[in-house]
DNA sequence: CACACATACTCGTATAGACGAGTGGGCAAG
DNA sequence: CTTGCCCACTCGTCTATACGAGTATGTGTG
């Protein structure tokens, strides 16, 4: 038998509003949560607790959990329960974080940036191949056929918060660092400029949707979190794209921050 | 009777998998949707003829639907069907959009661009009213208790894309044309310059999640749908922040742009 | 011909029940 | 005390059924 819920917790359902059970439910959830009556983390009632509180069926304290997920506010633990989903520590990415002076030192950017966070920084499945361009891709680089690819996973504390695939051009990138798993310090923007190619500006592209299965399975997302999805164009003083770099990243766990000119 | 499904347009389940049913139906709808099967806009095969082909229960099959909403691929409509998501036309954001040179006509950038697309623009829903600064917008704007809120929604061929608050310091803003609805030519950033807060720059901030119900319904938003969050500052010359904007925009409708140096 | 209505189809909401599987605590045997 | 098992509780999956409500289409009536 599961104990009583606490009383004023939760309140009634209006039966003369036509607005659905489920949705009432929802709502009276929804706004327990944003209250703080639910801190983040924290268990909500069980379904069984909730189908005794409301007098409704259980298919329907379901529904009202699974539209919840879809906003992102909770999720399930089989076994366990329907807890608040707690809001990540986000990764700032500042405008100026491919700035020169970035590349001087040995690590990368990202180890870096997490050491000086405080948190523990993981670069994993990583590929280098070549590849044939996708249309996509070959359209950015001025109409290439095939390209080096670079593929990689990037983890804080364990969890995997973005993956990113750089595509150049072969007659730029093959045989030389930038084609190796590890490029060296300051990565392939360092080598790109020792092997001539001066960086000038970058260009991003950003898009936000929902994740593929594919993506919520490399990034294991929770349900209701949505994905950043960018597409950086580095080009050189000479107005040439040199590389394009491919980026999804889970979006509870970044800020884009961008300066821009008043000009 | 609902009649036999096209053979070869669905395949069969798996009863050995450990995949839930429902989870192997999405997965077929999921990839008939991209391979073409099934086209924009064009509608499902309904709940029953799913019913019949797979011999499984209606819940089971909306259970299915459920999730490829929640990816966005689909939606339902009340008494006619589910149908593959269109891909709405997206407005193309450039980090350029505030230069000073686009602030020398009278129409709004918006409007302007929006008839350079060929698409109806409007703008509905203007409030401006002095008031209290909430804390975030108030350590923006550095310490300010009230603010002039401006607030407004932005829609395209009668679609609602985009809604947006503008917070200025009430000693900027009060009694100049800044706190009438209409600004005039070249919007508040022009009446901001003639008031001697010449712009310098912006500073923009990136966030995507999924929407609020409130959000939902002003912004029509299909289930699936994130939002972008951008919140920009305004600077001037001497450094103050003169303007915060807070901006919530439909995922679907927008790509965001952004040139970098490579400094 | 025009309009109202019946009808069949669609998805939306809700119930009741069944079994499965992951989790954790308590209890009994060693 | 430790180990292993059982049990209670949790969410996950699935069935079968019922009625409501929006949409479209035909059909018959005026």
């Amino acid at each position: 038998m599961s104990p009583a819920l606490p009383s004023g917790l939760l309140g009634d359902l209006d039966p003369t509003s036509d607005r659905a059970v489920f949705r009432q439910i929802a709502d009276q959830l929804r706004e327990a949560i944003d209250r703080g009556r639910f801190g983040e983390g924290e268990k909500l009632p069980s379904e069984a607790e909730l189908v005794e509180h409301y007098g409704v069926s259980r298919m329907t304290v379901r529904n009202s959990f699974s539209i919840l997920q879809g906003e992102g506010l909770v999720h399930a633990e089989h076994g366990k329960g329907v807890f608040v989903r707690p809001r990540p520590p986000v990764r700032r990415l500042a405008s100026d974080r491919f700035a020169r002076r970035h590349r001087e030192q040995g690590k990368s950017a990202f180890i870096v940036e997490a050491d000086a966070a405080g948190s523990h920084p993981q670069v994993d499945s990583l590929e280098v191949k070549e590849e044939k361009a996708s249309q996509d891709v070959s359209t950015r680089l001025g109409s290439v056929r095939r390209v080096l690819a670079r593929r990689r996973r990037y983890l804080l504390d364990g969890r995997p918060v973005e993956f990113a695939t750089s595509y150049l051009p072969l007659d730029i990138a093959r045989g030389t660092q930038i084609a190796e798993p590890n490029p060296g310090p300051g990565g392939i923007y360092a080598r790109l400029e020792e092997l001539g190619h001066r960086l000038d500006h970058f260009e991003e592209e950003i898009r936000a949707r929902m994740p593929s299965p594919d993506e919520v399975k490399t990034l294991r997302l929770a349900s209701g979190v949505p994905v950043i999805h960018l597409i950086r164009t580095a080009f050189d003083t000479e107005g040439r794209p040199v590389e394009v770099c491919d980026t999804v990243m889970a979006a509870d766990a970044y800020v884009l921050s961008y300066q821009l000119p008043a000009t």
